[in-house]
Formats: structure tokens, C-alpha cells, sequence
DNA sequence: AATTTTAGTCAGGGGGACCTGATTAAAACG
DNA sequence: CGTTTTAATCAGGTCCCCCTGACTAAAATT
């Protein structure tokens, strides 16, 4: 029989670190126009070119659930902040091979790559228990996605669940 | 010396945890129109008046660091949705006290009580680790606050962390 | 009572995340 | 070779989150 009640405290702390996080990376790049990368809009392409470069926009769009014309336009407005390139691919001239700048990978490695402040008053006990707690909650939410796309119907949730993991093994 | 590594990790985890959860609320909520509530426009408007209903327009606008333009769109859209009720002030009649209906009271309550399906596979164990590592999180959150906004220059900050604070204790 | 301050509305705007429909050029198919 | 399919562009649109400036009415101040 789990315990309401903690479960209740964790989940309000949850919220919580979700709120507070969200107003301390507000304050944190206010003064610059870079906000953390998102996982929607021109951050879902900045991520998935991350994993995989050198992708076409027709590709992007089929992976991240979009509209070729939504794909288009997140590409150019990276493209505008040099995130991002396109060229012609040799094979196909109808496709435009999409691929990440130097500053892209920069930004999106060092997006993915820095540890948060928040972390470094942690014990190694904590963080290990953390990580293995994180771990489970996001096996629990593959789960609840798998659950909820039939894989016949929604092959983008199972696409970008399968990518989402792999990014991280 | 801290090991950098387990704060990578758990930095990693984080940050799937961020990716995985905004996927799964989208494929929960694709068929209805309801978003989970996002400290931001609507957002915040109704989780303020969550925890001090009653507020003037003005109120509103100061507490969340709002425009009052802004404010009274957020606001107007929100007693469109029938989630807040506008009433002039008997006291000052160029004030409008804006209230949360009870679908509002409902809407906020239901969002900051539900317990998310994804701690329900926890140990208790783990459940109050979680919940002692977030309480620490939140407050080095709290603190990077405190640090990049000086109280004279930036009042809301305080405010709204003092807010969210006040929440959860 | 005249002036200043306050609260909110109205109008217009920027930027972002998304969409649909029409169109053009390249590739595949019969 | 003619037709169909594919990839991307262009145009237009919705909705959301934010802003500034102008304006009106109510309250406070002088």
C-alpha cells in the first residue's frame, strides 16, 4: 500500500522544482536572449540534429511530428542564429540536407553537457540516488507513452521515445 | 571534490526527465485541450490567485512582474474559459477584483494535488529521497534567486519566490 | 475646484509555435 | 514520354505570451 502522503510531498516538490526553475532560468538569461533549449520548436530540430545530423527537412518533420512547413521555418530561423546549414544534397536535388554549425553543436552539446548550479550541494550519495530515481520515473513516462500510442497508429511517440533513450545511453 | 560524473548524470537524467515528461503530457492531453499548467500567461495568473484570490487587476500585474495590458488579457481569457469571475470594487471603483470560479479553484487544486502516475512505481524509500533532494534543489534554486536579484532593484523576484515558498510549506 | 495620480481598456505590435492550401521543381513510375 | 509522387517554398492563418502608447474614469492631492 504506497503512501499518499509521500507521494504527495514529492510531487509538490516537483512542481515546485519546476516552477523555480523555470523562474531562476528566466532571471538567469534575462539579459541575454538565450533561453535553455526547449523540447519544442527550433529546439526539437537544434536536438534531433544533435543526435543525428545531416538530416533532410522532410525526415526532421516525419521524426518530430511536424508539418514540413512548421520544419521549414524552425530551420530558418536557426539558420538566421547560425545554428544551423543547408545545402542541396548531391543525391536528390529536391532534398536540403539540414546539418548543426560549429555553433550548433556547440550550443546544443554545451545545453546538454553543463550541470545546473542547483546540483553542486549535492553528496555523491544524493546524486547517485537521484540519478536512479530519475531513472525510474523516466522508464515510468516511456511506459505512459507507450501505453498511450498503439504503435500502428502514432509511430512518432515510439520514434522519439526509442530516440529520446538512446540519446542518453 | 565533487565527482563530476554523477553530476553529469544526474544533470543527463534531468534533463530526459524534462524532454520525456513534456512528451508524455502531450500525448495525454492531445485530445483535450487542457495543458498542464505552466508558471507563465494563464499560468501564472491562475496560480496566484490559487494561493491569494481576490486580487485587483494591478495586484496581479505587480506580484508576477506583468504589464497590466498583459495581466487583463491573460485575465480575459481566463473568465472566457469561465476559470475566473471580474467584480468591480465596492470600495474603489477602479479596481476589478478578479476571483477564481470554482472550475478554476478546481482546475488549480486538481493540478497542484494530483499525484502523477509516474511516482507511483516508488518505494517509500525512495519517495522521501526524492522529495529531501528536491527540497535541497529548490532551495539552491531559491538561493541563485536571492543572488541575481537584489532586493531593491527587483522586488518580484522575492516576491514570487517568497510566493512559492509560502506554497508548499 | 482644479490638478495629479491611479486602475483598467483599447489599439497596435513583436516573436514564437504550430497549422492548411497552393505552387514549383525534381524524381519515380508506367 | 506523359503522368504521378515527392520535397520544399510561399502565403496566409490561429493562438499564446509578452510589450508600448493613448485614452477614459475614478480617486487622491493641492
Amino acid at each position: 500500500m504506497p503512501d499518499l502522503t509521500k507521494q504527495r510531498n514529492a510531487a509538490g516538490k516537483l512542481i515546485e522544482f519546476d516552477m523555480v526553475h523555470h523562474t531562476a532560468d528566466e532571471v538567469a538569461h534575462r539579459n541575454h536572449a538565450d533561453k535553455t533549449l526547449r523540447f519544442q520548436g527550433q529546439g526539437k530540430i537544434l536536438l534531433a540534429l544533435s543526435q543525428a545530423d545531416g538530416l533532410s527537412q522532410k525526415d526532421l518533420a516525419t521524426r518530430l511530428n511536424l508539418s514540413v512547413q512548421s520544419t521549414a521555418e524552425f530551420v530558418n530561423k536557426l539558420v538566421k542564429k547560425d545554428l544551423v546549414s543547408k545545402e542541396k544534397s548531391t543525391t536528390d536535388r529536391r532534398k536540403t540536407i539540414i546539418r548543426l554549425t560549429n555553433l550548433g553543436q556547440q550550443t546544443a552539446s554545451t545545453e546538454t553537457a553543463k550541470i545546473p548550479k542547483f546540483l553542486t550541494g549535492l553528496s555523491d550519495t544524493e546524486l547517485d540516488q537521484l540519478t536512479a530515481i530519475l531513472t525510474k520515473i523516466n522508464n515510468n513516462l516511456y511506459a505512459e507513452i507507450d501505453a498511450a500510442s498503439p504503435t500502428e497508429t502514432n509511430k512518432f511517440e515510439a520514434v522519439v521515445k526509442d530516440r529520446l533513450r538512446d540519446w542518453f545511453l
